[in-house]
DNA sequence: ATAGCATATGAGTGCAAACGAATATAATCA
DNA sequence: TGATTATATTCGTTTGCACTCATATGCTAT
């Protein structure tokens, strides 16, 4: 069953917390790991499941792969909208995931200066 | 994060298939066995794992125990209704459960006549 | 070309979950 | 009471998944 793949992609917390911050835009990998705090190889991971499950997609930009949700796909299953509205917005943890990515969105520093530590968040 | 508790729940084809035939009704353990052609086991430990997620309940009767879907889950969770409603209603499994469950409902027998191959399905 | 960075992937480990077989528990019935 | 049946649970095995560390790949810039 297809919608199989789908629901397990969704059942682990770095996963909705990264598609919790892609539903806000496009993101890079090494800003979701500087986000999200994780490291760089299970971000990796945990994004190409998603892309397995056809939840988001990728563009390769220089030396950036820019992930993104797939358009149709909250069409072709709303409830996955209802779980990033209804549910992620309740969570602490993505509220404050949230928090950060506006910080960084608001500070205009790139994506390289992240890992340079130019924006300092508190995990 | 209990939704993702939820969603691991409903993340496996068995227990898609169990909630599809509770949605139309209350089913004891074996007649989920026979209708489902799994072995008791099975069918006690996913049914455990559904509870819980508090997804369904169960009321014993006499030496049996019958499940049903949640009261007001499918309110917590719309979602759930969706899945049941738009995705398991595609799947040729899922329907084939719900005509051995159809059949088994016309036939009258009970419950324990099941095992007894009173009624014969074809898997 | 070489160095440096972004990302993906391979290998190894540990944990959770699924399964079947066997056993335990609890209710019914003779 | 003793036998039977419905269900739960334990045990041992296997599979899948998340994680980390290390390495490979591919792009950029000097």
């Amino acid at each position: 069953m297809k919608i199989i793949q789908v629901m397990k992609a969704l059942s682990d917390e770095t996963r909705l917390r990264i598609l919790n911050l892609l539903f806000q835009g496009e993101l890079c990998v090494c800003e979701l790991e500087a986000l999200l705090d994780i490291n760089q190889s299970n971000a990796s991971r945990h994004l190409s499941r998603l892309v397995n499950a056809k939840i988001i997609h990728y563009e390769k930009r220089a030396q950036y792969v820019y992930y993104r949700i797939e358009g149709d796909i909250l069409i072709k299953y709303p409830f996955i909208r209802e779980i990033l509205d209804k549910e992620l917005t309740k969570e602490g943890r993505c509220k404050a995931d949230l928090g950060r990515l506006n910080q960084y969105l608001e500070s205009g520093i790139s994506c390289d200066d992240l890992k340079d530590g130019k924006l300092r968040f508190n995990f």
